[in-house]
RNA sequence: GCUCCUAUCGUCUAGAGGCCUAGGACGGGGCCCUCUCAAGGCCUAAACCCGGGUUCGAAUCCCGGUAGGAGCGCCA
C-alpha cells in the first residue's frame, strides 16, 4: 500500500507557522516514501469556517509550494457519506441514540467537577444487556453516541512520541453527529482517513488525547489503522503559546519580511527535527533524510534571529534568478517600478551578502530605482563637508570622461583618484556614496557606480556638490 | 481535579550506558581582514531540572518530585 498523507487544517484563519510546519512535515513523510500528499479541508464547523479562511490556507501553501497531489477535500460536501456511516453504526450497535439535552449535560458535568472527576458522559441512553433505557422524551432531537469499549487499553504507537497507552475506561462516548445530524469532527476524520487511505496521520499535538477514541472508531468500522505522528506546537520567542493575540503570523507575513519560502520551510524543518549537525537543506534533501523518528517531542521556540540567518544562508547560494521574482515583488510593495533601474539580477548579486531578508534588500536598493530623499543628516554632516564636495567636484569631472561605464572601470578609476591625491579609498568612497545612495553604507563603490548608471551618477555628484557647498560657506 | 505529553548552553539541537573534559548552529563577546555595511577567518563565555535507584560505569535506563504544556464540548 503506498504512502498517503494529508494536511487537514479548519479555515478560521490564515495559514499559521505551526500549521505550515505540520503541512511540511506530512509533505515530507508522504515523499519520502513516493507516495501522495493532500488537503482536506476540515470546515464542518460552519460558524467559524470562511471563504476567506480557505483562500489564505490555499495561498500559503502555494507560496510554499507544498503542493497537494489531488484536489482539496472539503468535509461539508461529504455529509451523505458520513450519514450512511452512521446509519450503519447504529444499525450494527456500535453506536446509539442520546437523548440528554444540553442542560441535562451541563449539570452532569457540573456535579462530576465538583466531585473532583474528570468531566464525562456517564452512558445513561447507552444500551446494555438487561439494562432498561429511561423513556424517550418528547420533542428532544437525539444526537449520536459512539459506544466505546469499556475494557481494555488502547495503545498508540506514535511515531514521534513513541507507545502512548490508554485506558478505555478513561474514555466516555462521543457524540459523533449532533442533533441536527451534522457529524462532528472526530468522527468525520475518522471516516475520511479511512476512505481516501491515509497511511500517516501527522498533525498538532493538541490531537493526541483524540486519537485513541479515533482507533476505536476504526477498530468499530473495520478499518485498518494509519500511523500517527503528533507534533509538538511552536512557541513564541517568550516561550508563550503563539496565538493571535500573541504574535502567531500568518506564511504570507513571513513574505511581506522578506523571507524566500524554501528558507522559511529550511527553518521550520530544523524546528524540532534534525539530521546529525546538518542545518542547511535543499528541498531534496529534506525528502530524502526527513525522519519522524528523529523529531523532538518537546515544544519548540520561533527563533527569528535564527530564522534570518538561514534565510540570508538562501539569499547568498541561490541563483539570482529564482530569488529575482520575491524580489520584484518586494520593489513594487516599496511603490518603485523595477524597470527604473538596473537589472534585478545584478542588484541581487551586489546585496544579497549584504541583506538578510528580501525587504531589507529592497530598501536597501530603492536608490537604484528612484530619487533620492534627502541625505541621512548624521552621514552628510561627515561627508558632504567642505572637504568632500571639493572631491566630489573633482571626481565628477573625471567621472565623467570615463567612457565604458563598468565596475572594473570605475574601480580604476575611483582608485587612481584617491591615489594621486595621497588619499585612502575610504576618504573618496564615503563622500561619494553619501552623494549617490543617500547614506553612508553600499555596495562596495565601483558597484554602486555601475548599478547606478552613468546619467544618475554624474546627476547626484551634482546636486551633492550644489547641497554641501552653500553650507560650507555658510 | 482527572488523563496524556514534555524537560541538554539565552534559542534550535547532537547524544540510542563507556567515544562527553557534553558536540554543532543561531545569538553574544573578542581579534583579524576591510572604501562603508556586510561577508569571511580565528578565538571565547554559555547547558545535562531536582532527588533516589539499576549498573563496574548514566545526559542516556527505572521510580519519585518539581516545573511547563495539552486534552477533558452537540469546536476543530
Amino acid at each position: 500500500m503506498s504512502a498517503v498523507s494529508r494536511f487537514a487544517p479548519s479555515p478560521t484563519g490564515f495559514l499559521h507557522i505551526g500549521g505550515a510546519r505540520t503541512a511540511l512535515f506530512s509533505y515530507l513523510v508522504a515523499k519520502r516514501l513516493g507516495g501522495k500528499f493532500l488537503l482536506r479541508i476540515e470546515d464542518t464547523d460552519r460558524e467559524r469556517s470562511t471563504q476567506e479562511a480557505v483562500d489564505a490556507i490555499f495561498e500559503g501553501m502555494a507560496w510554499l509550494g507544498l503542493k497537494s497531489d489531488f484536489a482539496p477535500v472539503y468535509q461539508t460536501q461529504r455529509f451523505d457519506r458520513y450519514r450512511e456511516v452512521i446509519a450503519q453504526m447504529l444499525a450494527a450497535g456500535t453506536a446509539y441514540h442520546c437523548y440528554c439535552t444540553r442542560e441535562e449535560l451541563d449539570a452532569m458535568r457540573a456535579e462530576q467537577q465538583a466531585r473532583k472527576e474528570k468531566p464525562r458522559y456517564d452512558g445513561r441512553w447507552r444500551p446494555e444487556a438487561g439494562k432498561t433505557l429511561p423513556p424517550i422524551p418528547d420533542g428532544v432531537p437525539p444526537v449520536v453516541r459512539f459506544r466505546n469499549p469499556v475494557e481494555g487499553d488502547v495503545i498508540l504507537d506514535d511515531l514521534i512520541k513513541g507507545p502512548i497507552t490508554f485506558a478505555n475506561h478513561e474514555l466516555d462516548d462521543l457524540i459523533i453527529a449532533r442533533a441536527d445530524g451534522v457529524p462532528t469532527y472526530n468522527f468525520c476524520v475518522v471516516v475520511d482517513d479511512w476512505d481516501m487511505g491515509i497511511t500517516h496521520v501527522i498533525r498538532g499535538d493538541d490531537h493526541v488525547n483524540n486519537t485513541p477514541r479515533q482507533i476505536n472508531i476504526l477498530k468499530a468500522l473495520g478499518a485498518a489503522l494509519p500511523q500517527y505522528a503528533h507534533v509538538s506546537m511552536i512557541l513564541g520567542a517568550d516561550g508563550a503559546k503563539l496565538s493571535k493575540r500573541h504574535g502567531a503570523l500568518g506564511v504570507m507575513e513571513y513574505r511581506t519580511m522578506g523571507f524566500m519560502p524554501e528558507a522559511l520551510l529550511n527553518y521550520l524543518v530544523r524546528l524540532g527535527w534534525s539530521h546529525g549537525d546538518q542545518e542547511l537543506f535543499t528541498r531534496d534533501e529534506m525528502i530524502a533524510l526527513f525522519d519522524l523518528s528523529k523529531v523532538s517531542s518537546s515544544a519548540a521556540r520561533f527563533d527569528m534571529e535564527k530564522a534570518y540567518w538561514v534565510n540570508h544562508q538562501y539569499l547568498k547560494v541561490t541563483d539570482p534568478a529564482v530569488i529575482e521574482p520575491e524580489f520584484d515583488w518586494h520593489l513594487r510593495r516599496l511603490g518603485v517600478d523595477p524597470a527604473n533601474g538596473p537589472a534585478l539580477q545584478d542588484v541581487i548579486l551586489a546585496q544579497r551578502e549584504r541583506c538578510r531578508t528580501l525587504a531589507e534588500m529592497a530598501e536597501k536598493s530603492l536608490f537604484l530605482y528612484a530619487d533620492l530623499q534627502g541625505y541621512n543628516e548624521k552621514d552628510a554632516a561627515k561627508h558632504l563637508t567642505d572637504e568632500g564636495q571639493r572631491l566630489l567636484a573633482e571626481l565628477r569631472a573625471e567621472l565623467q570622461l570615463v567612457a565604458d561605464w563598468s565596475t572594473p572601470a570605475l574601480h580604476k578609476a575611483v582608485n587612481r583618484f584617491a591615489e594621486v591625491r595621497g588619499l585612502g579609498l575610504g576618504k573618496v568612497a564615503q563622500p561619494i556614496r553619501v552623494a549617490v545612495v543617500g547614506m553612508a553604507v553600499s555596495p562596495p563603490i565601483d558597484q554602486t557606480l555601475a548599478l547606478l548608471g552613468r546619467e544618475r551618477t554624474l546627476a547626484r555628484l551634482d546636486a551633492a556638490v550644489a547641497w554641501a557647498r552653500p553650507r560650507a560657506q555658510a
